[in-house]
DNA sequence: TGTCCTCCTGACAACGATGTCAAAGGTAGG
DNA sequence: CCTACCTTTGACATCGTTGTCAGGAGGACA
């Protein structure tokens, strides 16, 4: 290490030999940054930066100069550059990690939160899932190595624990549809057991005693969670669930219509059907038509169904509300960049049961 | 160590004090940096630097060294300052612009371009247009001042003329569903009057000779396309097109509902219905479902309708094949990044008739 | 006229990384 | 033993911007 006081000799600070000539204006294939702005505008960089960033204390005339050399060299600033040194070291940037992009629920949830982002100046990354693990991690490494602000995630892992130290560093993370395991965090969910067992009375009071459970795989939480639903509420009405059928492990229209067909191949096929997921559903729905049982069949399904109004049977669905949750999450996101310190909050929201005619079918016995 | 170029004053240059503590490799509040690792694994930022990009000439030692100093401070280079300084100046980053990330056929775009980005390690960054040209500007600004490495857009202004100094400077911009104006650059849209003039086509070989078009806002030029398509198509078959409904302005349910039952409200209400968009076909289906026509009036709508095979009838479409339009628009976007220079290149997806019960209803009139 | 204050401005370091370059150490060949 | 060369390493400048700070201009006041 080197430390000098000089006092003596002004003479040779600044030897900085800086470009020499200035930087080419005219130059249209070259990216402007402040420094082209400021040699067009004859102005120092600083002063550039306070119009650009409207700072006070700069003349009028000199925030017009500075603004008709941008406008004339079409300057852009470069955020991040800018988040380099800025003190509050923002991106503007959200992080959205979602089970697939192409999917009517995600797809609510990004909506949702993009218009929360958008208000603010924040640009959203979404990213797939696709139930995969692995992409899970890499998708958030990814965030993170572009310094999102804040993260909100559906996620499949069997743990979050690598957030911690991002967690600590104080990234807000909100985990959406799924709750986090091995982690603390904020979280905005469906009542998920809570809507499963709407489902199940509504048959229930419709006469139903031979339910069937169709539902996506038990790694996934909402799965195990509808289940729980679906047979805590069988075990409040005191109906015996051991013979019912349960099956899992579905999670597209192949599988749920396979399994569909299968049950009703068995000698004690059930008079409703209760399915945990959207695809699930529309797998039913199709097996139900082409066995011709559609409208002897009840159905109630969890998650709404595009047009399941227009159906015949109309759907009848425990709908999820995707862009509440979206904006809630967003809404967390951004109370804890505003400095939000409150322990981590888990917020729920309700589902509600919209009657189309599938789940009011009486049981085909006692027709 | 203290290097000084100029042989007499070895005093005052270079009186940087740098910090004079090791950054603090247990603070585990603040993000590290390269500086933090280096540090702790006893080496240069430089030597860091070569191992987290896997650069040649490291010895294995100093490899692992780094690496497990990385590990244990859970370290995450921050990829926007590398790319200030980085010879390509890539912040492996996208822009995608449609008009609702809420719907199918963004969805659907959305992730043929994700899937092929996540293939080279790019985020994408997903904004929502609304239909709202001020929308567009602001969110192409925003992509822009994060330095996207390109651009992938669905746009809905008068001119994209606002773009060229950008095309200029190498970035490439791919227009997605809609032409852009006032600019050349590559595209990939539907065949949208060749599919409109199928539908129209397979309306009028199903003997209908009273065809209503109904559609979206003139303004927006695929829908300026569709009805160009139904028009001309007519005019080949030499059916008059005078007196036949053409209603525009419609982009909702709503809207369109209430068109159709207009229509039918009149005295001459058509035998068949052309329906030039997504949520068009939909009020037009709730219309005749009132009017208890939906068995006698023929329908072929444009783009795919979810579960429209579940219906009664099966809504007919002209399919566009949005994940098709995703993928050959990031093909294109990364074709640009890897170099090509051809010049712009206009990508023509095709459409496909899927026949499904409704556009196969014959005229009420010959039944 | 001198002092103080406000307004405006630009030089400079710093943010976290990478490109350049030179130095240190080792090995091989003469 | 010297030279040439390769491998490994780190000091330093730099990318485009903002925070800090100091200096100059101008006005108000004594």
């Amino acid at each position: 290490m080197c430390i000098v006081k000089s006092n003596e000799h002004i003479g040779d600070r600044n030897v900085t030999p800086l470009s020499e000539s200035e930087p080419a204006a005219g130059d249209t294939r070259s990216r402007p940054t402040m420094r082209h702005v400021a040699a067009l505008a004859g102005v120092g960089v600083k002063t550039v930066s306070r119009v650009i960033n409207g700072e006070p204390n700069v003349s009028a005339a000199t925030i017009e100069k500075v603004n008709a050399a941008a406008r004339k060299l079409d300057y852009q600033p470069d955020l991040h550059a800018g988040n380099l040194r800025r003190a509050d070291g923002r991106t503007r940037t959200l992080g959205l990690l979602v089970g697939s992009v192409d999917n009517p629920f995600a797809g609510a949830v990004h909506r949702a939160v993009e218009d929360a982002a958008a208000d603010r100046g924040v640009a959203v990354f979404a990213s797939s899932l696709d139930d995969d693990p692995a992409r899970e991690q890499e998708a958030v490494a990814a965030f993170l190595r572009r310094r999102v602000d804040g993260l909100i995630l559906t996620t499949v892992s069997e743990s979050q624990a690598y957030l911690a130290p991002e967690l600590r560093r104080g990234t807000p993370v909100v985990f959406v549809d799924r709750e986090p395991a091995g982690l603390t965090s904020d979280s905005v969910v469906s009542d998920n057991a809570d809507g499963a067992a709407l489902a199940t009375r509504h048959l229930l009071e419709h006469g139903h005693r031979r339910l069937a459970y169709l539902g996506d795989r038990a790694g996934i939480q909402t799965a195990r969670e509808r289940r729980r639903g679906f047979l805590e509420e069988l075990g409040r009405a005191g109906v015996a669930t051991r013979d019912l059928p349960v099956v899992e492990g579905l999670h597209d229209e192949a599988t749920a219509r396979e399994a569909t067909l299968a049950l009703f191949a068995g000698d004690q096929p059930p008079t409703a059907i209760f399915s945990s997921q959207n695809l699930v559903t529309i797998g039913v729905i199709r097996a139900l038509r082409e066995l011709g049982r559609h409208h002897d069949t009840a159905l109630v399904g969890f998650d709404d169904v595009p047009l399941g109004d227009l159906l015949d049977p109309g759907i009848t669905v425990v709908a999820q509300h995707p862009q509440e949750i979206g904006r809630l999450a967003a809404e967390r996101v951004f109370a804890r960049l505003d400095g939000d310190e409150a322990p981590a909050l888990r917020t729920v929201v309700p589902t509600t049961l919209i009657v189309r005619g599938s789940g009011e079918l009486p049981p085909k016995a006692e027709r």
